[in-house]
DNA sequence: TTAAATCATATTAAGTCAATAGGAAATACC
DNA sequence: GGTATTTCCTATTGACTTAATATGATTTAA
């Protein structure tokens, strides 16, 4: 029941982008090294996000990503499904095939359901910019200190 | 971000297990054939709800498995956490050692942290008895059609 | 004594994770 | 036009996990 570095990773690397939202183009590699991750790495993962239209790229010298859409667009959970795949549980809620024939009368499936969305209630229920604004709000509150 | 076969395998033992409380000891064949999960597989695993005295278990022939309490007394999380290890959704929260040194400045921890709780409201939220009631108010339903 | 059953441990095949590696293609800049 | 920079693409790797299967020792009722 955990979630992968790749999705973990793809939320920070959103939010980077996010809280660099100039409209200028960030390179993989300063991203890597802020956020202290494998460039090599981050690159794949960015991919996923390009080829989502979550990031907007710049080939050659000077190119580089910059997040597509505003920060509000984006919720964690459109985030974790791109990079990760389905959050559900159990395969069974996987729409797509749902192979198993017990369905029926699986007396479990129902908790699952249930956890299914309890996970999804919470995860589109952030976007980055209420990331950004809690992280604004603590750095706020150290500057009062 | 699935729960495996050997978790929910698990819950499904300790629900055919609650469904059959009747103080006598059950065969894992018997379990087997009527999960429909492999005999060995299911030996392992029901071996890990022994050592944590989830089940009561008589050795030799005749022998077999019981629920230790009553099926009010286990909830799905626990069962979960048994077989599975932790339901947190990255390491970090996994109080024993949180290796990770970005834990202090973490954007994203806090939504983690609402993920884990959310998790652990819906499975710790369902019992076994539970499970039966529905299980139970189904087949009514079909009984009155 | 035998058959039935749990208990214990080792092995395996397939898959996933988290990278690393190597190079092709595009582009700003001199 | 050449060069350095940067994205883009795909393959490979080593470690680990998953979901079993396999083998046999131990216990016990009949």
């Amino acid at each position: 029941m955990k979630i992968s570095t790749k999705g973990r990773y793809a939320v920070r690397v959103m939010l980077d982008l996010a809280a660099h939202n100039t409209g200028e183009y960030i390179t993989v590699k300063t991203i890597a090294e802020r956020q202290d991750i494998s460039e090599k790495y981050l690159e794949q993962i960015i991919s996923v996000l390009n080829k989502g239209g979550f990031v907007r790229s710049v080939r050659g010298a000077q190119g580089g990503y910059r997040i597509a859409k505003e920060p509000s667009d984006y919720t964690v959970g459109s985030i974790l499904r791109l990079t990760e795949g389905s959050l559900a549980p159990v395969a069974c809620l996987d729409s797509a095939e749902n192979e198993c024939e017990r369905c029926d009368t699986c007396e479990t499936l129902d908790v699952w359901r249930q956890l299914a969305d309890a996970i999804n209630r919470v995860v589109d229920g952030v976007t980055l910019q209420d990331l950004l604004d809690r992280q604004n709000s603590r750095l706020g509150d150290s500057y009062i200190i």
